[in-house]
DNA sequence: AATAGTTGCAACCGCTGGAAA
DNA sequence: ATTTCCAGCGGTTGCAACTAT
């Protein structure tokens, strides 16, 4: 049942509208918001002649009509930020969208339920799961990682201002993904004081070794032949031939050839993640190394 | 060409916490 | 101290667009 909404000049009693939003509506509620700013959102509504809810008002602001809201697939970048952060603070997705500028929590919510989840769902995964979560730290991930370097240019101002530098730079948490074994940023693998200008990425694997040159090229990568230019990739990772190759390795056992059985921690809680370093000490964390991926920036 | 099924996204709903009355 | 209001958050739903049959 709609709510009742009261024109404010003459008390009448009018429906308020629900549903998609006209241009009209959008023009009204974009033009009051740049003279008057935003807050009170149901005395905004009302001002501006809106019969729509305040909360309404403020959600077609924020998710749509903000000036700097940025539109369009996720840059690889971005998914790996939002994985990484995900790991480490659960379903925050307002506090996710902080850390990708002119995102909105909405949107990064949609991705990890339509993308995300769909795939774990097709791996017969809980998206939560230790057996997914491998999946993402030791396919995904490094993909990601490997996306991203093969598109970006080797400078430090580049490298500097990438979200998973950033993301390093800012967490250097001991439980991020992206830590190395000293729990700072340890991945810069730099002879020079100038570390990650000269970038180069290795992903190993115990039983499958991925080396990743600058250019990005993988010298050996299951279902690497799938693959074309990166140019004519889509930006989604979880495309058709990944889902495809987990979906693969899924029914052989995810323990089987690709996804190696890591004794990771116990640890379900979405706010510490699978890298925790709760359960771990240090020779734990030198065989997780050993056995999983190591980043080198 | 028509229909059914699937997907992705925009919008809504209910809840919570903080501020104001 | 209590109540009310509101902003913000995460979960869920509705529907248009797309794809498969």
């Amino acid at each position: 049942m709609d709510a009742i909404w009261m024109e404010p000049s003459c008390g009448r009693a009018a429906e308020l509208r629900r549903g998609p939003w006209t241009v009209e509506e959008d023009a009204l509620l974009a033009g009051y918001v740049a003279a008057h700013g935003e807050g009170r959102w149901n005395e905004l509504a009302l001002a501006a002649g809106l019969r729509r809810t305040g909360k309404s008002c403020r959600l077609r602001w924020l998710n749509y009509l903000r000036p700097d809201v940025r539109r369009g697939d996720f840059t690889p970048r971005e998914q790996l930020l939002i994985l990484e952060l995900h790991f480490r603070w659960g379903n925050r997705w307002s506090k996710i969208a902080q850390e990708l500028p002119g995102r909105t929590d909405n949107e990064i919510k949609n991705y990890w339920r339509t993308r995300v989840q769909k795939h774990a769902k097709q791996l017969n995964c809980d998206v939560n799961s230790d057996q997914f979560r491998d999946v993402m730290r030791h396919v995904w991930m490094p993909r990601l990682l490997e996306r991203i370097q093969a598109t970006s240019t080797p400078s430090v101002e580049h490298a500097e201002s990438s979200p998973a530098v950033y993301l390093m730079k800012k967490s250097a948490a001991p439980n991020s993904p992206l830590a190395g074994p000293s729990g700072g940023v340890g991945m810069c693998h730099s002879s020079s004081s100038r570390a990650c200008s000269s970038v180069s990425l290795e992903v190993q694997f115990p039983s499958n070794q991925l080396v990743m040159n600058d250019a990005g090229g993988a010298a050996d990568w299951p279902g690497s032949e799938q693959r074309g230019n990166g140019s004519a990739q889509s930006d989604d990772m979880f495309d058709g031939s990944w889902s495809e190759l987990l979906a693969r390795a899924c029914e052989d056992g995810a323990d089987s050839v690709l996804f190696p059985d890591f004794e990771l921690g116990q640890d379900t809680d979405t706010t510490s993640g699978v890298w925790s370093t709760s359960g771990y000490n240090s020779s734990t964390d030198l065989q997780v190394l050993s056995a999983s991926s190591s980043y080198y920036y």
